[in-house]
DNA sequence: TTATAACATTAGAATATTCAAATATATAAT
DNA sequence: ATTATATATTTGAATATTCTAATGTTATAA
């Protein structure tokens, strides 16, 4: 493999790397939205969004459609849904180790029982 | 979903945005491995080596073990590879598209056929 | 107990990212 | 032509990340 392409993925992780363009993300789940949509949904300044949108467009993640004066912004692999779903699971996996590892902690803190 | 959540997910994402990182997770894949070891697969000095994988050691990705003298880093959730091989996937799959627009652009560029 | 090997941490300059505010562009409606 | 709406881009200060080199720490061996 190719050293660039750990660049590359690098890259691509670094676009999801930040929490409006995961939240831009999964408001995308259920198909295209505009910017003004997009917007009002997460209750963010219209610059910001645009920002964001556009890092993700940047690297690829989103494609844009043009009507009249709107821009539709939609996944251009719904894949990356997948990844996000995955991602999920690790996370949650993680929360329960987090969860068991504090009830030990717990237990270890109370009383002996008699 | 509480707004933090993506938070936690963009610094999940944050931990693989490096392309160093990806690389002790590409190396990880086949089992454990001490800084040594991946230091030397890597050809990187031991400091920087040491840096990334407490990156993604903070972010509880990885995992680790002493044994004497050295220390054995493994992924915690073997999970993370599925990620990887998606981000992989989606990755092929930008690259093939953008292999069939170069072509359609070069196609473009030929003379008319007689 | 000293030396060595394996690893971690710190420090600080260089670089990149974020954020908010301002400005720019394009389309549609009047 | 002018205005309003939708979106994009620019700018610069604030913040975060990266990188290299130097210094710390711990366990083992001599």
């Amino acid at each position: 493999m190719p050293y660039t392409l750990q660049n590359f993925k690098a890259e691509f992780f670094k676009a999801l790397a930040h929490p409006v363009r995961i939240r831009i993300l999964e408001v995308l789940r259920e198909g295209e939205k505009s910017v003004t949509e997009i917007q009002s949904l997460l209750e963010l300044d219209q610059s910001s969004v645009s920002q964001q949108l556009s890092v993700l467009r940047g690297k690829n993640i989103l494609q844009t459609r043009k009507s009249g004066t709107s821009i539709f912004y939609s996944a251009r692999d719904p894949m990356i849904f997948d990844l996000l779903d995955i991602a999920r699971t690790i996370f949650n996996n993680q929360l329960i180790g987090t969860q068991e590892l504090l009830s030990q902690l717990d237990n270890e803190k109370l009383p002996p029982a008699d």
